[in-house]
RNA sequence: GUCCCUAUCGUCCAGAGGCCUAGGACUCCGGGUUUUCAUCCCGGCAACAGGGGUUCGAAUCCCCUUAGGGAUGCCA
């Protein structure tokens, strides 16, 4: 078997998209797990809208997400001579033809005639259609239009390319043959007549179809005579995709085409320009689209779903990997999936072809995993530049190693991390509800402030000394023992939960935990 | 309108005609551990879109309907 070669082709418009970089993850894995190549080749034909910015941002992405590419990226725009050479080549060979329309004139790709020698074509069966009588059927270089008489006997037009009719016979109201395609194709595609029958009543022809297997939905067909000759060079005279990817696809020798849901009808067309190129079509797979909540592709509107999003909203790049490439595929029962096993166990034919709803809250939650399995030091340098941010953050970086590591655990989305200001400084609760269910009793002032004088007796390192200290202030205060260390914990971090109380008074220290103590219960309990 | 594709718990995934009384995970709900919160442990709710076939037997194969998505000549 020849060696496998797979790419991600996005075209920088803009941001990368979820579902553009799942692409990019099924190739590279697939190319992983195959020991082939994966490549990146950035389609920029559209020069309109391609930017230096989404290109930039673009490896950017795929540098966080750890998909190192081979051999040196590919920039569509660098190959345009080369496209427009192959269009003219198809030309000469029969395969492409000009056509003007209005002040336009571009160049298409013929639908091929001769059937019988593309082993991508197969003869379907005999069909019949009727005529509704107002609409003419005109046949020109372009194609074939008519219109079928719908069930409420309206004018249904259809339009299709000369080869989705083959041995197409029109007969008139007494069944009288008047006209039939293959004897006048010769003379129509070379214009020089068209035709325009306004006396047909029935049309017969024969169905072929387009046929491909593709490895993740199987074999797919649609028949010829829903397509139409395709555009492959623009009116202003550069290429189309269709032509330009297909080329560059050809240029790179590529093996497997992996790409999203949306190129399936490209596909039907590209197998036959291939055949006319005589190459060998790769293998296709086509990839289900990812859905927002509402169940909606992700269109580039959705703002949410763009890469460089995740990672500034504080998820890592290990955690959106596995749950993307969950999304689709699975190895069997694991929830979560690492990079090595992927590479090892990825089988494009497990791959679902049903779309795939993007779940918010699974993600959070397996970001939530994910930090947790990391060690300490990982954890930190990962919050690290997200602290640095914060307006409140003082430099203490040995404090920010010990708080990190407490509050590890806790942390489901690094920005959470914002949150952790009360370590560094006194913060005043703000949230009314709580202020009054927490420290809205009467009496709590003074078991509060009596608390504060036990708590000056005492280490704060000694963490039994502590809880006993705190025990012995509640029942002083005629309360149930432990029934303070709410009131405390909030008094001292403004939080109603957090780490472990003792740990986080001593690592506030005896000296602030009182002096912040004593300044809120003063200012927030009930007099 | 025409053509293509798809349909399993709220969500993701398992299911290749008998291992299905449809399994796992996340969410949610209940309980335990933690004198808070989180973690952790135990338990619970919850699905084969509908209708016809084929078969001794259908979530699985076929047909129809419905619903969703995509395409429908110069985006990629």
């Amino acid at each position: 078997m020849s060696e496998v070669r797979v790419r991600f082709a996005p075209s920088p418009t803009g941001n990368v998209h979820i579902g553009n970089i799942r692409a990019a993850i099924f190739n590279y894995l697939f190319a992983r797990n195959m020991g082939g190549k994966f490549l990146l080749r950035v389609e920029d034909t559209d020069k309109e809208r391609s930017t230096q910015e989404a290109v930039d941002a673009l490896l950017e992405c795929m540098e966080w997400l750890g998909l190192d590419y081979d051999e040196t990226p590919l920039y569509q725009s660098t190959q345009e001579q080369h496209h427009l050479d192959i269009a003219k080549s198809l030309q000469d060979k029969g395969h492409a033809y000009r056509f003007v329309k209005g002040e336009n004139e571009v160049t298409l790709f013929r639908m091929p005639w001769d059937l019988e020698n593309y082993s991508c074509i197969r003869k379907i069966d005999q069909q019949e259609l009727a005529l509704h009588a107002d609409v003419a059927l005109e046949v020109d270089a372009g194609g074939v239009r008519f219109a079928t008489i719908s069930r409420k006997g309206k004018a249904v037009p259809m339009e299709a390319c000369h080869a989705g009719y083959k041995d197409l016979k029109v007969f008139d109201a007494d069944g009288k043959e008047i006209f039939d395609l293959n004897s006048n194709y010769e003379s129509i595609i070379n214009d020089e007549q068209n035709v325009n029958i306004t006396d047909g009543s029935k049309i017969t022809w024969t169905r072929h179809s387009v046929f491909f297997n593709d490895i993740i939905k199987g074999e797919l067909s649609k028949p010829l005579d829903s397509m139409k000759d395709l555009v492959i060079v623009k009116s202003n005279g550069s290429p189309l995709f269709h032509l330009a990817n297909i080329c560059d696809d050809i240029t790179q020798n590529m093996s497997h085409i992996i790409r999203g849901d949306d190129h399936v009808e490209n596909t039907y067309r590209h197998v036959l320009i291939y055949a006319a190129l005589g190459e060998k079509t790769p293998q296709y797979a086509h990839l289900p689209m990812i859905v927002n909540k509402q169940g909606k592709p992700y269109s580039k509107r959705d703002g949410d779903a763009f890469v460089g999003d995740f990672r500034t909203k504080g998820y890592t790049a290990e955690c959106l990997f596995n749950y993307l490439l969950l999304l689709g595929w699975s190895p069997g029962d694991e929830e979560k999936c690492s990079r090595e096993d992927a590479i090892k166990l990825f089988q494009l034919e497990k791959v679902k072809s049903t779309a795939a709803q993007m779940d918010m809250d699974k993600l959070f939650n397996l970001n939530g995993q994910y930090l947790d399995e990391l060690n300490d030091e990982e954890f930190l340098s990962l919050v690290s530049p997200f602290v640095k941010e914060y307006s409140w953050y003082n430099g203490d970086e040995k404090l920010l190693k010990t708080v990190s590591s407490l509050m590890k655990s806790r942390t489901k989305l690094v920005t959470q991390s914002e949150t952790w200001e009360y370590y560094f400084q006194l913060v005043e609760p703000s949230d009314e509800k709580l202020i009054k269910k927490i420290l809205g009793k009467e009496g709590m002032k003074e078991a509060l402030l009596g608390c504060a004088e036990t708590l000056a007796t005492i280490d704060f390192n000694n963490s039994s000394e502590l809880e006993q200290a705190l025990k012995t202030s509640a029942e002083n205060a005629g309360l149930n023992p432990g029934k303070l260390n709410q009131p405390v914990r909030f008094c001292v971090t403004s939080a109603n939960g957090g780490a472990d109380l003792m740990d986080t008074l001593a690592l506030i220290g005896k000296e602030e935990s009182i002096k912040r103590l004593k300044h809120n219960a003063e200012k927030f309990c009930l007099a």
